[in-house]
RNA sequence: GCGAACUUAGCUCAGUUGGUUAGAGCGCCGGGUUGUGGUUCCGGAGGUCGUGGGUUCGAUCCCCAUAGUUCGCCCCA
């Protein structure tokens, strides 16, 4: 039997070209962190199985989670998500800690779903997470954190779009606004998510049919309906506009105004999957309409820390994943080329793989990265596969080289060729590396 | 987990209304006599037509199953 090729389904090999560009993307990733003050963490892709059931979303835990029992009956999961991770974490030191905690990690998450365009079943997900800080400011240092990212990425304001809400908002408007009991209100925001793929006919229904006989004739249906339908939040009714819950938004919305994040608006349908969000919750959105589709977002989960059985810790996060920033990144054009880590190829003239080492050392101690040809092939192949392999400048080395210690500096590109020493050819190539 | 489309060479795809040795372009390998690639010329390798069954004298083509990919649902990054 002949084994396959391919990898399993739904999770991705990188061959070199691939791994230039998720490196590319993390090194933005973990810059801009850095730039805002957060440090990294890392931990492992097992966890205990427990830890998801009490707070992620339940159709991740009973349907998308790859899980497995170990030689010691442990109940034991591949991580879906590091928010819990984190929590963890977090929950374990919160004594020592210096608050405000700002942490970043970009983990491999594992879903068992079905693979489609810009979801797979592994990919990496950039995460980044104060803790310790219930003030408004802590939203908006994770949206501005986002939206740096966005920017140093290359995009515009034009190709995309941060929507804000608040689940404690929401909470306000559907039971003290509406009146509705708790179970209610569940139904009708997982509605409300799906508000923009259903049609408006069944949307009403729905909405009609999750809602109880006497509220339904007291004319709730409608007024929900219009407060989704409004615009902004100048649409807003004066009593929920002045109510507690939306002093938040107001506050957050402000300041980033002030950041110069014109792009963000808020929306009162969006409400985010994970059940665990307790205020803020915010999403970022591809304007592209080839692309259209929400790339990812975070929100504010005050309780999560407090299920490890501590005093809670408030918590502001997001989870960014690399696929759809990829996707981002591909159709608005935004992904730069990437040049090979290697910067010269060694071609040898004759059998001197040997004698070549001294030379190879110096320019490796110099800082070049220089790969060598082996097997004593025709020059007119080592050059192919410096070619091939995307590197700029082939040196030719003889035995007349190592004996005058000059060499020939070839520029693939260009076809430029100049006679060299050592040193000069070091600081030839460095002098070209920035451009 | 549900619905649909697709799967022919390394890649992108033709093709056979079921019939002897299945094609193209690009790529790959070798050569154009011994120190120069990306252009050009010559030659070559490579496919049990996704896999497993079935129908048939005969299947890459028809039927069933299965795997993978893609699209939608669900869910979400």
């Amino acid at each position: 039997m002949s084994l396959s090729t391919q990898p399993y389904k739904g999770v991705r090999d990188f061959y070199p070209e691939d791994m230039r560009v998720q490196n590319y993307i993390y090194g933005v990733w973990a810059r801009v962190c850095e730039q805002y003050g957060y440090e990294q963490y890392s931990a492992s892709v097992l966890e205990y199985a427990e830890i998801y059931e009490a707070k992620s979303g339940q159709e991740i835990v009973d349907n998308e989670m790859y899980t497995l029992v170990d030689k010691g009956d442990r109940r034991v999961a591949l991580r879906p998500e590091m928010t819990p991770t984190v929590s963890r974490m977090v929950a374990g030191r919160r004594q020592e800690l210096a608050y405000p905690v700002r942490w970043y990690s970009i983990p491999n998450l594992l879903r068992y779903e079905r693979p489609q365009r810009g979801r797979l079943r592994e990919h990496w997900q950039l995460n980044v997470d104060i803790f310790g800080v219930s003030d408004t400011a802590a939203d908006h240092e994770i949206i501005s954190v986002s939206d740096t990212i966005m920017q140093a990425f290359g995009a515009k304001r034009s190709m995309y779009e941060i929507q804000v809400n608040s689940r404690r908002f929401i909470n306000f408007v559907l039971l003290e606004y509406l009146g509705l009991d708790s179970v209610e209100a569940h139904t009708i925001s997982k509605l409300i998510d799906k508000m923009k793929k259903m049609d408006r006919s069944e949307f009403t229904a729905s909405i009609e049919a999750a809602i109880n006989p006497t509220l339904r004739e007291a004319g709730i249906p409608a007024k929900l309906l219009t407060l989704l339908d409004g615009n902004g939040i100048e649409s807003l009714p004066d009593d929920l506009r002045n109510s507690e819950p939306f002093h938040e938004i107001t506050t957050l919305m402000g300041l980033l105004g002030a950041s110069g994040i014109t792009n963000a608006r808020f929306d009162i349908c969006l409400m985010r999957g994970f059940d665990y969000y307790t205020g803020i919750v915010f999403e970022v959105s591809d304007l592209d309409p080839e692309n259209n589709r929400a790339m990812f977002g975070g929100g504010r989960y005050d309780g999560l820390v407090g299920m490890f059985g501590v005093e809670p810790v408030p918590t502001v996060g997001f989870g960014q994943g690399d696929v759809t920033m990829r996707l981002f990144l591909e159709t608005h054009g935004l992904l730069p080329a990437q040049k090979p880590e290697t910067e010269l190829y060694v071609a040898l003239i004759g059998d001197l793989y040997l004698k070549v080492q001294p030379l190879l050392a110096e320019l490796r101690i110099e800082g070049l990265n220089c790969a060598v040809d082996m097997g004593n092939r025709k020059l007119d192949k080592q050059m192919k596969t410096a070619e091939k392999k995307g590197v700029h400048y082939v040196l030719f080395v003889g035995e007349d080289e190592l004996a005058s210690q000059q060499y020939k500096l070839r520029n693939l590109k260009t076809g430029e060729e100049k006679v060299l020493s050592s040193a000069r050819l070091v600081s030839t190539i460095k002098d070209i590396r920035g451009k």
